[in-house]
DNA sequence: TTCCGTATGTGCGCCAGCCAACAGAAGACT
DNA sequence: AGTCTTCTGTTGGCTGGCGCACATACGGAA
């Protein structure tokens, strides 16, 4: 028991029915993502998917003068790289590790063929990009509409609900890149939330203390996002119970 | 000759093999959409999916305080309701009616069978559903990061892609809560457009006057779209030359 | 032609978030 | 212990876009 990993801490690879989840399980290679690691970049053809575990991988786009911002986060509920089987092969946006830990990679013709052969897997696949688009809309409306201190407890909140800790490691600097914001902006915000305590933050690190105080701060694109996100997809137990 | 109303009007049924094509066709239905009309809304169980042909369809996320937000626009290169096959078969965003015309509509059922065959229609589908996907993520960064002026121009590029005409009918007010500004910053900026000689405006119309004057003033976003679109997307002539 | 609903133009004060420039301070590394 | 990097807190000025309250003018219907 001195390396838990296992696919099956994925939710999407949990989901799947052991006939399934049998024929890639010899494919799928564990890799560690650094943070800050770029999974892919813009226009670049993927060859795998991803399939995290403990780690949480931020899609993001950056503009010509260099500003970026994030349109939705994949943790262990989800996959990185659905343009593989989308089509295209390709988007004009990035992949970058905004947690590090593990995630099980897939090489693209593999996941390709198990995706054609129209089992559970593209089910799974498409709902949960369905899940991905929401988090998008939302992100857009967002960040349209709403106040950055709002944003940040969005982002705490979606952060935290894919890690099993209630401390993330960022550090203020990272955050305000993912929302796209001036850092100082975010120093500012979080010191309210402190204030309110429903956080304390040391270097590098935000320890959430009051996590519905937290959902009360927030603008409502979280609990949309997060309703959306249950009713699409599976949750841990879904293998046990699946009967489709 | 009265009425060339076509479903190769719109360019995912037109790109469709003979075969396919006809397997369907007896079912299009053609219907006229009003201005404002709302196609479906939050949470709402889709029973069609609509294939504009002259009409433009604005997928937009209303907040509850009732501000909305345009994510993405849907005319003749696509198809509103892919829930319908993603899965979930709702959305917590509506689809709206920008531009009055007609489109073709296709019964929730017809519609699934015809993707479970795994055709092209699937293949279709699947990439156009990506070339929406960028939009919306075009769409979160550009509301970040880019000024209303930027923002006007780049909406009516990717408008005036979508119409036959060089003139858009539409009120300066819904402009502004297809952005999801107000409107009297739609005045402002259209009134700097206006002096630039890009544009001319009359009451509740927009004609387009210097077409790579906008370009230039746009954003990045708007080639980006347009890029990933031409890219991912067939053009009319695609049944002609498909040999896939 | 007149009338009137609706679209458009403008002015004002206000504020969230931007840009730039520092000062302190926590923690990693010797 | 000391040093140095990097992260955090704070300041002040600036501006894009908001909210509100009007004045105006278009153009369809009578």
């Amino acid at each position: 028991m001195a390396h838990p990993h296992s696919p099956n801490q994925n939710h999407l690879l949990a989901a799947l029915p052991t006939a399934e989840f049998e024929r890639l399980a010899g494919h799928l290679e564990l890799v560690p993502l650094r943070l800050g690691e770029m999974l892919y970049e813009p226009d670049e053809q993927l060859q795998y998917a991803y399939f995290p575990t403990t780690s949480i991988v931020s899609l993001q786009y950056v503009t010509e003068s260099g500003a970026s911002a994030e349109t939705a986060g994949v943790g262990n509920e989800g996959m990185v790289g659905i343009s593989l089987f989308m089509g295209g092969n390709t988007t004009p946006s990035s992949a970058v590790v905004q947690t590090a830990g593990h995630a099980y990679r897939l090489g693209r013709r593999l996941l390709l063929e198990e995706f054609n052969r129209v089992g559970l897997m593209q089910h799974l696949l498409l709902r949960y990009t369905q899940g991905l688009i929401t988090q998008m809309i939302q992100t857009a409306a967002c960040n349209r509409h709403h106040t950055v201190e709002q944003q940040l407890c969005r982002w705490l909140l979606l952060t935290l609900d894919r890690i099993p800790s209630l401390e993330l490691v960022v550090t203020q600097e990272l955050v305000a890149s993912m929302l796209g914001v001036r850092r100082e902006s975010i120093t500012e915000a979080i010191g309210k939330l402190q204030q309110a305590g429903f956080v304390r933050c040391r270097r590098g690190h935000i320890a959430v203390l009051d996590r519905s105080g937290l959902e009360n701060h927030s603008c409502e694109c979280y609990a949309v996002v997060k309703k959306e996100l249950r009713r699409l997809l599976p949750d841990e137990q879904y293998r046990q119970s699946a009967t489709l």
